[in-house]
DNA sequence: CTAACGTGTTCATTATAGTGAACAAACCCG
DNA sequence: CGGGTTTGTTCACTATAATGAACACGTTAG
């Protein structure tokens, strides 16, 4: 077995409250973990219970882990894809179109894709990753949801969120086209 | 700010110790933490240290993630909005005009807004929480985008991705309308 | 069947987490 | 410059974590 040593809780607390530009105090307030105590886990001189641990968390609003694995640098994004740029994928001759605007950086944590279907078209998907679900907005005409044992029928301007680790299909079973936006979350790994 | 629950480590421990054939007295001997404690852990009657934590996961020869994450009830979403029932924001006279899709149970993880300009309007924002970002798909018409330092014009069919933890504005100031579909996510996520 | 052993729980005590208040140093404003 | 405020640290006390020992119940072997 591996020797791991216990995470370096106090330092790491510190790190991310003086990111954050919080004081002791601040965080305090936040957590509902005095700031005595706070004092105190950063400076290694108590041991704390995981409940306190949990509550300087959610006052920093970081996930528990970052607390335990140390944190992270703040990098801040500003990416535009032009119309011109984004890929297109063609599932097949007489298929549905699909253009996608999130990075490749971006596939399976949030995919973010417009799909235009002509006329008796169908996007057929097996199931996603665990937990995996799709936001729809129906941008122009009328398209029908089937996720598992459930379906939807949509109109221009409705919105339906569904999980697809299950078998799922959208099709445009109508006489005009009809164009979507999706958008597909993975749930995403710790930090 | 959606409540998060703290981790359930007495019915982890217990379920992690059990699947490795593991006694009390098994556990207490590998990990150091005595065989009370354990009971009192396994049955939640005491909130433990992070220190007596990182010793359990050690006997168990686990990260301690596991300990803290666990395992979780499958339920699969379908949910459905319609244009009709999509909440209408409207910031100012004037102002844009702003759809809501997602709903309010997903408040402060990942909100969908669909946002009309008139000509000559602004969306202005100060800083969300940290690390949020949005994601932003230029429907009709086009916007200029500015976030922080940097700014962006974008066409019909663009889309940009830019952390909004900062001060952030989007804005027509074009003479024709313009639309766009907006995501915001945050970071925070559900054990 | 009974005594010994195994497993988990509870109790009383010791050790330490967590708090409010006080303190010390740095900072800010008139 | 001086007084007030802010920020982080320490102290004394309360609350609770963690322990060894005793207890309760179930199982096993002679």
């Amino acid at each position: 077995m591996k020797p791991v040593p216990p995470p370096k809780i106090g330092a790491n607390i510190q790190k991310i409250r003086k990111e954050q530009g919080l004081t002791l105090d601040g965080l305090a307030e936040r957590s509902g973990v005095s700031k005595a105590m706070l004092s105190q886990i950063e400076s290694d001189k108590v041991n704390p219970t995981v409940l306190t641990i949990w509550k300087i968390a959610r006052g920093l609003e970081i996930e528990l882990d970052a607390i335990l694995k140390g944190g992270w640098e703040p990098v801040r994004k500003f990416s535009v894809t032009r119309s011109s740029d984004a890929a297109v994928l063609d599932t097949s001759d007489g298929g549905p179109h699909i253009r996608v605007f999130s990075p490749i950086s971006m596939a399976e944590d949030l995919e973010i894709y417009q799909v235009n279907f002509d006329p008796g078209t169908a996007l057929v998907s097996g199931p996603h990753a665990p937990r995996a679900e799709e936001f729809l907005t129906v941008l122009d005409g009328a398209v029908r949801v089937e996720a598992g044992e459930r379906s939807a029928d949509l109109q221009t301007g409705d919105f339906i969120n569904y999980h697809c680790d299950i078998d799922h299909v959208i099709e445009n079973p109508h006489d005009a086209p009809a164009s979507i936006q999706m958008i597909v979350r993975f749930h995403r790994k710790p930090f």
